[in-house]
DNA sequence: GCCAACGTTGGC
DNA sequence: GCCAACGTTGGC
């Protein structure tokens, strides 16, 4: 069982959406590498939410892998944002979990109070210049963070 | 296969 | 809204 971080725009789709929606796929994501990490998460996996460019950025709660990534719908979507026009249904591109709401965290976890642990210098998405919007976690920074988001602030 | 131009991410 | 730090595209 592997640990995983994602990021999501609130604005777009927040955590609360996703407690809303009970499950969700995770669809959107544009980049090869990110691509790697969705599609190489297996279900029951635990996965760290995250939200970017909001005020302040920060993790959020936690969701589960419900299913294995499947093509992503969106890059067929001839109008919409996601189209991917060198991709078919033949040779999908882009692929997409199903993410289950586990959890909210009864507080948020800023960045930069992620910044201020210094057990947490290694999680990749720290590291500088790193906008990756899916991570890997090691099992001890996802400790880590769950121990912080239970702390009293 | 190089690399300049362009596009995107995301904190600030 | 700015811009650094990428990633992608496409001409050559």
């Amino acid at each position: 069982m592997n640990y995983w971080l994602v990021k999501t725009e609130p604005h777009v789709y927040s955590i609360d959406d996703l407690k809303h929606d009970k499950v969700t796929a995770w669809t959107g994501v544009r980049n090869y590498q990110a691509r790697n990490f969705l599609t190489s998460m297996e279900v029951g996996d635990t996965v760290l939410i995250y939200h970017s460019n909001a005020k302040p950025p920060g993790i959020v709660g936690v969701g589960v892998v419900k299913a294995k990534a499947k093509p992503d719908e969106t890059q067929f979507e001839k109008n919409g944002h996601y189209f991917d026009p060198k991709a078919t249904p033949e040779k999908p591109r882009w692929f997409c979990p199903d993410i289950r709401f586990s959890e909210k965290f009864g507080r948020m976890i800023s960045l930069d109070e992620l910044r201020e642990q210094q057990s947490l210098e290694e999680l990749l998405l720290l590291k500088r210049g790193s906008r990756l919007s899916v991570t890997p976690v090691d099992q001890k920074h996802y400790n880590i963070i769950v121990k912080l988001a239970n702390k009293k602030s």
